[in-house]
RNA sequence: GGGCGCGUAGCUCAGCGGGAGAGCGCUCGCUUCACACGCGAGAGGUCGCUGGUUCGAAACCAGCCGUGCCCACCA
């Protein structure tokens, strides 16, 4: 020990390159990733991750929500393997896998194609789809290897692939369930056409662009000898070859008359009626609309309420069909839009032309302009699905987090439409449909079946592939073996959280719930957690084709991953934030600062530690140091001789003040707020740990043993290393690597940290009978006074906590606002002394308990006080008439509802 | 059009009923034996605007302005 010891003495530096590959090595060898499959789901912890796509690079979307969730899994292990409990160790699992991303994945490889001159339609579906299973070999793995840079403790034991045969396996049955009950269902449809891609896409993947287009009013002729006319407005005069009808709202006066009667479309010459419906807008234009069955989802409706017929005259190529008539068949869409402006202009047709602003529809995979189609595709009914979907969040069996993105949810499963599930791809899981060549009888099965039940006909199966999104949906339990009763669903399944973005809100996470609850019978995961979205520094999007990304790899390699984790973490505080390099680079500094920190105590308390003494009254038959070392965690902190001498005012405080932070840091973990708890261990460390802390300390350690004895001495070092521990164990899940390089210096045995127990708050060492009185607080500045004369350090301030005339308690602040102005050495300072200064001007109000003041407070009346405390307040305004009378409503009913919440809350304790 | 955020120091953000704060940046001074990824001392702010509630508002309420995101079929 000793010698590992001196190493230190030159790393004067945390060098996260140096560590962390060395660290990542230990944890992956240990298998403390890998539970294995135990106990129920309740008894177990555990997180599916958000499947990131083979294709994928890790981006600082996976960096922060990959930071959240190892936090989240890392405090959780923590927990489950604590030593104090007499049940047996909980098991924490970390689902791990990526999605094989359609329309994404299909792109990269034909993009490799083409630059080999080839292409998918060339070399045929089954040669396509080896050369993808070869690229998945190839990159797909690249972004696990990503993850682990990052220090995320997945189970990269077993990794899972949304297209693996088990899994597959269960999409088939999913999709045959669902077609045998009824909700799965072919149908013709209007959908979004990706000419880009060749296949529909979900409204989901619809990106819409503002861009000004220009308004045409174009005359059509009606039909009869008494001439007349309608005029119809439009942004796509090439979609009025395709026309069906013209339609007036019902209750437009103007218009009765025309209800009935023909229009004649131009350049084509086609009858179209004129049809009376709700859809349109009497104030818009001439509130004559055209309508366009086969080429936009409005007139589509209005074409199947009216029976309309449908005419097609843009095709899957995005170019015009033989039905827009041999002048413009062939032409790309634009083309056609001028070629049809400049024939209805020779006719005279155009009687308004107006710029206009609007929202095009773009695909968000290939960035080409969506055009509205009909065709033949699969669906899937929702509204039976969405009920218990919709009922699990309200009942709180999935409770959204934060909860403003309830409603959001629960407004969008009351208005779900039918989702088409069909995509035109080569990549991804084939419909289980097969089509009877000779009777064309359609079967649905989970294995191809041999011939045609009716009439014994050859079948072959439908091209198409599912939706990415269907095989996502199933990805909480699917990843666990279903259909199969397994271990790892039972031991795993529902997991306990789900941390997404909330731009899949709606794509990803309230289909697994409809899955998860229609396949289960379960939620898939009792907690949502909606995280912060980082914009780039200028507040756009981060997006590579912006070129605003900021790539956190880079990050991880300029400050090391514990860096950028905290970063991530300070920064993910409300819905929105900018990247701030700031941020990442204080955590550089924290990640630095402990390491030095636990440098200078070790180093220290190697000092101690030879020259030996130690007495049985401080901790046994050895020194303190080896004797703490050897202790397992418990019983050391029971362990009273550690207790700091009474008149050791600052030992008292750090103590307390670490018991506090340990507490904060766990409830503010499991309350998903990260960012506090990651500034908070920041404050912590920097602000009292090391800045005060160490510094009033160190004169006590000095080896020349002037001014303390060796009973201190060992006393001090075994406090030290408990505070240091105890703080390294606690930080872990936040800065996972220099904890985890600490802790093989600190830990005392060959455990890593990653799998000892996190720290709980344990008031044991706030001695109550040893409380921090004033006379000990006047101590405790002679002490400091000392410290302060002895390193020629300039006065600070040291004055009294005071109640104000209302019998508030100030904060640490304003007394040091009031030190300030009447005080302006030491020498002045009043006798009654509770608050002392820290370096930098800052206050720390040490309370007679030698913490701070609420924290006391807290610690004196307990939870269940406080909140009585607090409704009694409330109840008093209530009750106060002209509190009631005068107060706006609202202010009222807030103090209601505030009150409501905390009788609630009080309930609850 | 609807919903949800955000506007506090030059920048990124905490604070959310009684003191205007942190990190970075800036100025000055430090080879103080854990750390220059450091230490100490400073400069810098009518807390977006207008009203209201309150003994007291950066914080609570209403309205406005600016800004961002999500959802939505207005040709």
């Amino acid at each position: 020990m000793p010698n590992r010891i001196e190493e230190l003495e030159h790393r004067t530096r945390f060098e996260p390159a140096e560590v962390e590959p060395r660290i990542t090595q230990r944890w992956l060898q240990s298998g403390l990733f890998h539970p294995e499959p135990q106990g129920s789901a309740a008894e177990n912890y555990s997180i599916a991750i958000p499947p990131p796509n083979i294709t994928g690079s890790l981006h600082m979307g996976h960096a922060l929500n990959g930071a959240i969730q190892d936090v989240l899994i890392r405090f959780n292990r923590m927990q489950a393997r604590d030593g104090t409990t007499a049940q047996p160790a909980a098991r924490t699992k970390w689902i791990l896998g990526t999605d094989h991303a359609g329309i994404a994945t299909q792109a990269q490889v034909e993009k490799a194609l083409k630059a080999e001159g080839t292409s998918r339609q060339e070399i045929g579906r089954e040669a396509f789809e080896r050369r993808v299973w070869e690229w998945r070999e190839h990159y797909g793995h690249r972004i696990i290897e990503q993850f682990k840079r990052l220090g995320a403790s997945c189970d990269y034991e077993e990794e899972r692939f949304t297209l693996d045969d088990g899994y597959h396996r269960a999409v088939v049955k999913v999709f045959v369930d669902l077609y045998e009950q009824g909700l799965i269902y072919r149908d013709r449809y209007i959908v979004n056409w990706d000419p880009g891609s060749r296949s529909a896409i979900s409204d989901l993947e619809v990106e819409e662009r503002r861009e000004t287009d220009t308004l045409y009013s174009i005359r059509y002729d009606l039909d009869g000898a008494d001439g007349g006319s309608v005029t119809i407005a439009t942004v796509r005069p090439e979609t009025m070859l395709g026309d069906t009808a013209v339609a007036v709202n019902p209750q437009d006066q103007r218009y009765r008359e025309l209800v009935g009667r023909m229009a004649l479309l131009p350049l084509i010459g086609r009858h179209l009626p004129i049809i009376a419906d709700e859809y349109v807008k009497r104030d818009f234009g001439t509130g004559q609309l055209k309508v366009t069955p086969a080429h936009d989802p409005n007139d589509f409706e209005i074409g199947q309420r009216h029976e309309l017929e449908q005419v097609s005259v843009i095709g899957e190529d995005g170019r015009m069909t033989s039905e827009a008539g041999e002048r413009f068949a062939g032409l790309t869409v634009m083309q056609a839009r001028a070629a049809v402006v400049e024939a209805l202009k020779e006719e005279g047709r155009i009687v308004g032309e107006e710029p206009y602003e609007h929202e095009v529809p773009y695909s968000h995979r290939s960035g080409e302009r969506i055009e509205p189609l009909i065709s033949l595709q699969w669906f899937m009914r929702m509204d039976e699905l969405a009920q218990p979907a919709i009922e699990a969040v309200t009942c709180g069996a999935v409770r959204i987090v934060p909860d403003n993105h309830r409603r959001v949810y629960l407004d969008w499963m009351a208005n779900i439409r039918p989702w088409c599930i069909s995509r035109q791809l080569w990549w991804g899981h084939r419909l289980p449909v097969y089509y009877c060549q000779t009777c064309n009888h359609v079967h649905v099965a989970t294995s191809a079946p041999e011939h045609c039940e009716k009439c014994g006909g050859e079948l072959r199966q439908e091209e198409d592939v599912l939706d990415t999104w269907f095989s996502s949906a199933l990805w909480p339990f699917a990843t666990l073996g279903w259909p199969d009763e397994t271990p790892q669903l039972q031991a795993f399944y529902p997991t306990n959280v789900l941390s997404t973005a909330r731009d899949i809100l709606f794509l990803w996470v309230a289909r697994m719930i409809m899955m998860g609850l229609r396949f289960t019978g379960q939620v898939p995961f009792s907690d949502v957690y909606i995280h912060t979205v980082i914009q780039a520094p200028d507040g756009r999007r981060m997006s590579k084709s912006l070129g605003t990304g900021i790539d956190p790899l880079e990050e991880i390699e300029r400050h090391g991953a514990d860096a950028v984790r905290f970063g991530l973490l300070a920064m993910s505080s409300s819905q929105d934030v900018r990247y701030s390099a700031e941020k990442v680079q204080q955590g550089q500094a924290l990640a630095n600062k402990l390491f030095n920190a636990a440098r200078f105590v070790l180093l220290k308390v190697a000092e101690v530690d030879v020259t030996g003494a130690g007495s049985g009254e401080i901790a046994g038959e050895s020194g303190a140091v080896e004797s703490l070392r050897s202790l397992p965690r418990p019983e050391a902190v029971e362990d009273r001789s550690i207790l700091p001498r009474p008149e050791a005012v600052e030992d008292r405080w750090i103590l307390s003040r670490l018991e506090q932070i340990e507490a904060d840091t766990a409830a503010r973990i499991a309350d998903y707020d990260f960012s506090h708890a990651a500034l908070g261990l920041y404050d912590f460390v920097y602000g009292e740990l090391c800045d005060w802390y160490l510094e009033l300390v160190k004169h006590r350690l000095a080896s020349d043993g002037s001014s303390t004895s060796e009973q201190d001495r060992n006393r001090l070092a075994a406090i030290l290393l408990h505070v240091l521990r105890e703080t390294v164990a606690m930080s872990h899940p936040v800065m996972p690597f220099v904890t985890e390089e600490l802790w093989s210096y600190l830990g005392g045995g060959n455990e890593l940290l990653a799998g000892a127990s996190y720290p709980c708050a344990d008031n044991s060492l706030i001695d109550p009978e040893a409380e921090v009185s004033m006379e000990r607080a006047i101590e405790a500045i002679t002490l400091i006074r000392g410290w302060r004369d002895s390193v020629g350090a300039r006065p600070g301030l040291i004055v009294p906590a005071r109640l104000n005339a209302k019998g508030y308690e100030t904060t640490a602040a304003s007394v040091a606002r009031l030190a300030r102005l009447e005080l302006t050495s030491a020498a002045d300072a009043p006798a009654a002394v509770v608050a002392v200064p820290v370096p930098g001007g800052v206050l720390e109000v040490l309370s007679e308990e030698g913490l701070d003041l609420q924290a006391a407070e807290r610690r004196r009346t307990g939870e269940r006080e406080r909140l009585e405390a607090e409704i009694e307040r409330v109840r008093a305004k209530l009750a106060n008439e002209r509190f009631v009378a005068k107060a706006p409503e609202a202010v009222v009913a807030g103090e209601r509802s505030k009150l409501a919440h905390l009788e609630a809350e009080l309930g609850a304790v």
